[in-house]
DNA sequence: ATAGTGTAGTTGTCTATACAACTTATATAA
DNA sequence: TTATATAAGTTGTATAGACAACTACACTAT
């Protein structure tokens, strides 16, 4: 017989143990009866309330702090958290994949491909001197033949030597790099700003049509990898995000 | 003898036999020896090496796979994680503690305070019907004297129904909405847009000078309990977020 | 008063073991 | 060929216990 006949389990299972216990807690806190700043019951009192072992009190009370709903304290104890915290994991992907997972068509314009000095602004920003050879490319992004990214990016030659060999209308840059050059640190900015004459045009918007504009610094290794400027419309472009307890 | 003369631990401590061997997964995957897909080895394997328990192999790799480094599989294994996240934690908190930790002085100007009536719109965003009561407030928020945010926000009576009996000079609309309900779910979503008329008055900047606007949408409980949209000078703010293996 | 000591309570780490749940590949039977 | 069953391997959950590391507080000696 089989087991999916036997037990069709249309009502769901019995939750692990720890799930009950961070279910329990996190109840308590969505209902306002633990209040941010209370204390939440010590690891023993909790033990003896479910009946289950220190482990797994540990476990659940130890995942609620990682997802910023408590805070703990070796030896004073546990406190229902001050502030909640939206948790946006934001990816640093391949647009090509992410216009491919919305069931559009991605095509990709090459605007420039050099190889270039650093000034002042950007060897400090790669973490060069000033002169050292590096790689630049624009290009345009296109969903369903609709421009939705300006990429303007900077390539440091010794993180990614043959940076400029990559067939980018097969590749995008950000692939080609997470493949050779393994991501190990980044930081982003997001800002709103207006597009420059030359983004404007490959957009296809008007100047004083507002962009969303991410920067983004990426490490790898002992190397800054890239720096990276990211324009999008910002009447076709919009960073979402969810959270929930 | 104080024990912290005793030990003035200036070489760091040996780490935890988890850390240790998260260490040394993340190592192989930021040199790039075990590339995305790649399967790392069992915790049975691990075990062998490390010479430790099964449990705290388990623990380390479990970790790894939260951090979203690798993914696992139960039955089947682990592989190296295909895109690496920035995991950005963007904070629903009070602008008003967020300006003094910066150092500066906060201030608040009230620009309306009413209750008024579902439209269609607001209604199918608030999950009320259309003509139900509810409340509106819009304020501004200087920092050392600098128009730095307009809030523009609506609440649901069920959910806050003292809401405009606060002190809003007191205790901002977060602060509040924190406090009297707590928080179980929001979404919210970031545009680069133009202010509206009476937008570009209060923060005292030009139609044309583009703007970063999140609008966030939280729930309470069963109740949908306030939408909010913030309107941030573009020129002066900016959203900044950090990731490092 | 001040500095140090001790103690109880709390969280952090780790072990050795056990069984459950699931995947994959192989062998077997219809 | 097509199901079905079996087995081996892997991760998920849970236990009971132990010791380490740290905090908070009361107490003591100076």
């Amino acid at each position: 017989m089989k087991k999916s006949f036997a037990m069709p389990n249309l009502t769901p299972a019995k939750l692990p143990a720890y799930q009950q216990v961070k279910a329990f807690v996190k109840a308590q806190i969505t209902q306002g009866a633990w209040r941010p700043g209370d204390a939440v019951p010590s690891e023993a009192a909790l033990q003896q309330k479910f009946g289950v072992s220190r482990m797994t009190i540990n476990r659940a009370v130890k995942e609620l702090a990682v997802e910023g709903l408590v805070t703990r304290v070796q030896g004073s104890g546990t406190v229902v958290a001050q502030l909640h915290r939206i948790s946006s994991t934001l990816a640093v992907r391949d647009i090509h994949e992410e216009v491919l997972e919305r069931g559009h068509a991605h095509s990709i314009k090459i605007v420039l491909l050099e190889t270039t000095r650093a000034n002042v602004a950007l060897a400090r920003i790669l973490n060069l001197r000033v002169g050292t050879r590096v790689f630049h490319s624009a290009l345009v992004h296109y969903e369903d033949g609709v421009a939705i990214q300006f990429e303007d990016r900077h390539v440091n030659p010794a993180s990614a030597p043959h940076y400029l060999g990559n067939d980018f209308k097969a590749k995008t840059p950000t692939h080609y790099l997470l493949e050779h050059a393994p991501l190990t640190e980044a930081s982003y900015s997001i800002d709103a700003s207006l597009p420059s004459a030359q983004e404007a045009k490959h957009l296809a918007i008007k100047r004083g049509d507002p962009c969303l504009v991410m920067t983004r610094r990426t490490v790898s290794g002992i190397h800054v990898a890239s720096w990276v400027r990211l324009v999008y419309p910002g009447l076709r472009y919009s960073f979402n995000g969810k959270f929930h307890l």
